[in-house]
DNA sequence: ACTGCCATAACCCTAATGTGGTATTGTACA
DNA sequence: TGTACAATACCACATTAGGGTTATGGCAGT
């Protein structure tokens, strides 16, 4: 199995470097290599791109752009960003964007060559500086309330329906009964939840993932 | 530097299998190795242990509950989850108890001592494949939705009190201002988020993050 | 000076929501 | 074979929410 490689990276000697030790492996044929994004697209399709290496920081179209318009495009292809930025914004906007690792410019060439075998049998490797400030991420979110509100099943559901914001007919309807009985569940479910209107149970809700 | 370094891990031969790996290097001194975390607190601390290496699955407490309990009373000590599992929830779960890497079972010895070493400068190494799954978490976070719904500052203030599960009375009470008021607002507040009630609203304010 | 936008407020009116009951059916469990 | 509980339904009553309309004072841009 050979890969069709392209790197994406503005500086001169860096992308020669990058190329030089690509193409001393068996399995990656770097098909090309641009100093911009501007025309990523076209290339990526041109040379039947496997894998593409992406920089962050380059002049035109930035890789973070670059990532979501090959990504829309050609969804299969893998992109493992290689950049020297490490701070959270761009690492999780690229992430977002699709890309399928991150790794950080001081990485050792050997551990770059793995890595990228590693994308390739669908792995997402990510330097470990980057996976520190994903770890804090995680330690940062709110923390989930354990509280247990003991809805029934039919209980879960119609408070879903609140939240998709249906009104108690409409509710009704959707679930085939009473506009009464939707009060009456309703009114059950806000006194499980401590609350006392249907605004405050979709905060709740929401805030609590219930589901 | 030598770092103490314990190894929490039921399987007999496995544990005995790192100890001699880990004593090889010179970086590092195994100090312990348990076959459960019942008495972790005490070991960590009677070993001085640098590095934790922690199994999920042994009897007694489980791993996640041991990175909890350690983390809580020593939380400068740093511990790497080695496992064979990869679902979703032991890993998150693992992170969120305040594990500063995930490894699982099928790394090659050398790219665990190197991980080990990545650990104990800060970074937190992951395997690619336990990484794949934190990317697939935050492609599948909620879509921050671009749509700008041009609120004013006043409209802002009464939806986060609306959001809170404040009444119109309470939100006119609070903003010292008419009930009538308050609807007034919340109707402009309607018309600029599409919807048409203040349970859709509180859920669109909260998908969205309006703030 | 004119215009547009915002915050405030009052009015009326109808529909929706919330609270208190009671009652029936079916199912699960001890 | 009771008991418990979920789900259903209906009734009565009070409050709230939401639509429409109009109006005033303040403030920013042109």
């Amino acid at each position: 199995m050979v890969y069709n490689l392209i790197v994406f990276e503005d500086n001169k000697r860096l992308r020669h470097s990058l190329e030089l030790l690509l193409n001393d492996e068996a399995i990656f044929n770097v098909v090309g290599s641009f100093a911009n994004c501007d025309d990523a697209l076209y290339e990526v399709e041109k040379y039947k791109a496997d894998l593409v290496i992406m920089d962050i920081d380059m002049p035109g179209i930035g890789g973070i752009e670059g990532v979501r318009q090959i990504k829309s495009y050609f969804p299969t292809v893998k992109i493992v960003m290689h950049t020297a930025f490490d701070d959270d914004n761009r690492i999780f906007e690229s992430i977002c964007a699709g890309a399928d690792g991150y790794l950080l410019k001081n990485i050792s060439p050997s551990l770059l060559l793995t890595s990228l075998e590693d994308v390739m049998v669908g792995g997402s490797p990510m330097s470990p500086h980057v996976a520190k400030k994903v770890f804090q991420y995680f330690r940062n979110l709110p923390v989930k309330n354990d509280e247990v509100f003991d809805l029934t099943d039919r209980e879960k559901e119609i408070l879903a329906l609140l939240v998709e914001g249906n009104s108690y007919k409409m509710i009704a309807a959707k679930c085939f009964i009473a506009n009464d009985t939707v009060k009456k569940h309703l009114h059950n479910i806000y006194a499980k939840l401590h609350v006392n209107s249907g605004t405050e149970a979709v905060a709740k809700a929401l805030k609590n993932n219930i589901k």
